[in-house]
DNA sequence: CTGAAAGCGCTTACAG
DNA sequence: CTGAAAGCGCTTACAG
């Protein structure tokens, strides 16, 4: 059974093709009862306007882009949260009647597929497709070629990239303000030595975290000292590392702060492998609230960011665009403490 | 700047617009040196084909369907590997020049939206945006919905669900195997009372893995108890229900094989919660392997999934269906046990 | 090997 | 309120 065309439904009626296309269109503008009866028709035989030819007659396709380089350097990466923002996304995106065409990424630069490394390639398929906008996704180091996709016109919002453009924005976690509620939860616990496990230089949430553990150690009156700023890159491989090296200090820290739960959970690793216990000899606070935070143990106080709320800001900011509404800023998202089992309770503490 | 056309291209060139398609569609029919001077330009002038007009035309797009319900009546509900398998399913989707469409879904069926309730809805979808084909992910439940799709006529590949139909395959797990492999390793251990958490009745994994328990309990020459099988649904909470009634048997199980890595974590909790030592007390085998088998304490001995292998699959699957090669049976994909830390080792239990 | 023409299924000024 | 017509950008028999 192939689909129903205008032509047959507006056969049936007795009407002209304009007229069909006018009900599902601009409704308002054709006579009650000639609409019902389109209507009524359409909706027995499950007629619905062709999409392609649809978009081709409007310039407007009901899609929205992803771009998400899965074909990254970085082997055995994973997006932290991809599940819950595509969530976010798709759920906000449906109530529009959008659609998320995840956009193929080819090595070579022939073919459909397009590459980060060649940002006009996925500009280039979304004018073909003629696709509302695009949501970017980024994979650790993104930034430089999301620029030029903001640089287009097209309209863009990336996630946890600042990129800036006539038609672009992003949504992104108040990182400062998270890391600072982490440092004060230590420093209220009694810390005075409080060390932080950073993010990759250059990436936009790890300065921005870095910058809220100095202010917030700088507020709480302890000094800033900077061999309690050791640099890892998200992972877990690296939180290890870094808590050795923290570890070898001649002052070793007695609380940190990991920029990410992986790192955390990788200097919950180190510090076990040392013989320490946490929270007794080590209050440990990790970023994201991924679900390995509730599972390990202690399970890990960390700052939770709002997941599928990155997908929902995402998909309100290119529907904004797309209908052009007025210009609002970046999203900036609130995190939240989640008080878990590795930084001991403040009774506890106050023993020590 | 506006995309080039095929006219302006051909106009360029001083040739017709039959000509510059035939470029593109079919090389091998257009003058080598014609063809290389319309290359050219259009090189230049990064011009492809949109891709509605030729989906129009031609009746077919570079799009694949993904059909992922997310508006799940299960709130917390999420894929346990969802960004694995999108990561095999978009490279080997991107290999063959096609995109990845999530399809909306929405609660009611107006809109554009479809849902899992009303099947045509997304049959629909795909005939209007002329979808090469759907991929569809269960979410727990879906296999009657699927039914549905797969009776479509349309190229359709389930991921865990079988269906069958004139243009439907599907892609599983070797369940049976799975679990047998977990269970032989515990007897293998010494263990003769060798529990097992289910999946959620009905789901077809599920029941695979407990035949698979069934059939290498036997083979084991153990005796099948049916109070060593306790119904699970998957998730971390009926595994921790699940424990603790095999706990209060008169005689409790010194090994339980989870049939999901969530229900053994689950299960590892009530062990811990009634003073049970893991694996010294009580081996445990979970099934998936996803992240947090590995960074629970004991690591989780699991039978893995090649979860990327998924959606590689899939991507194989609809590719031959669309291109009308000849068309083969289900794919099932091998298992494979990782041993870790929560069944102890063999020497360990010698010493029992 | 190449062009003119029809057609894919819709939308939207333009008349009436 | 409605229809005839043009146009969106491509592809593909059909001639030549």
């Amino acid at each position: 059974m192939a689909m129903a065309t205008g032509r047959e439904i507006a056969e049936l009626c007795g009407v002209s093709v304009a007229t069909v296309s006018r009900v599902f269109n601009q409704p308002e503008t054709v006579n009650e009862e000639t609409r019902e009866r389109v209507l009524r028709v359409a909706g027995e035989l499950g007629y619905r306007p062709n999409e392609s030819a649809r978009a081709l007659s409007t310039k407007q396709s009901t899609m929205i882009g992803l771009v998400w380089d899965t074909d990254h350097r970085r082997p055995g990466w994973r997006h932290p949260y991809l599940q819950d923002l595509l969530i976010g996304l798709k759920s906000a995106l449906s109530a529009h009647g959008y659609h998320l065409l995840m956009l193929a990424t080819s090595g070579d630069s022939r073919a459909v597929g397009a590459s980060l490394a060649d940002p006009v390639g996925y500009v280039n398929l979304a004018r073909r497709h003629h696709l509302g906008g695009l949501v970017l996704i980024d994979s650790g180091s993104d930034a430089e070629a999301f620029e030029a996709f903001a640089q287009s016109g097209l309209p863009c919002v990336a996630v946890d990239v600042a990129v800036d453009g006539p038609n672009a924005t992003y949504v992104m976690s108040d990182n400062a303000a998270g890391a600072g509620s982490a440092v004060r939860h230590l420093a209220g616990l009694g810390h005075s030595r409080i060390a932080t496990i950073t993010g990759p230089p250059g990436n936009q949430p790890a300065e921005a975290r870095i910058s809220g553990y100095r202010k917030a150690i700088r507020e709480a009156g302890l000094p800033l000292r900077e061999d309690y700023l050791v640099t890892g890159d998200f992972y877990r491989a690296s939180g290890t590392a870094a808590m050795r090296r923290l570890l070898a200090l001649d002052e070793p820290p007695t609380a940190v702060f990991a920029a990410s739960d992986e790192m955390a959970v990788g200097a919950l690793l180190a510090a076990r492998a040392e013989g320490l216990r946490v929270p007794e000899d080590l209050a440990l606070v990790g970023f994201d609230d991924i679900e390995i935070a509730s599972v390990v143990d202690p399970a890990l106080t960390t700052v939770a960011q709002d997941k599928p709320g990155f997908g929902v800001a995402a998909a309100k900011a290119v529907m904004a665009m797309i209908t052009g509404a007025d210009r609002e800023g970046p999203v900036i998202l609130p995190t939240q403490l989640v008080i878990r089992d590795s930084c001991g309770s403040t009774s506890a503490h106050d023993v020590r």
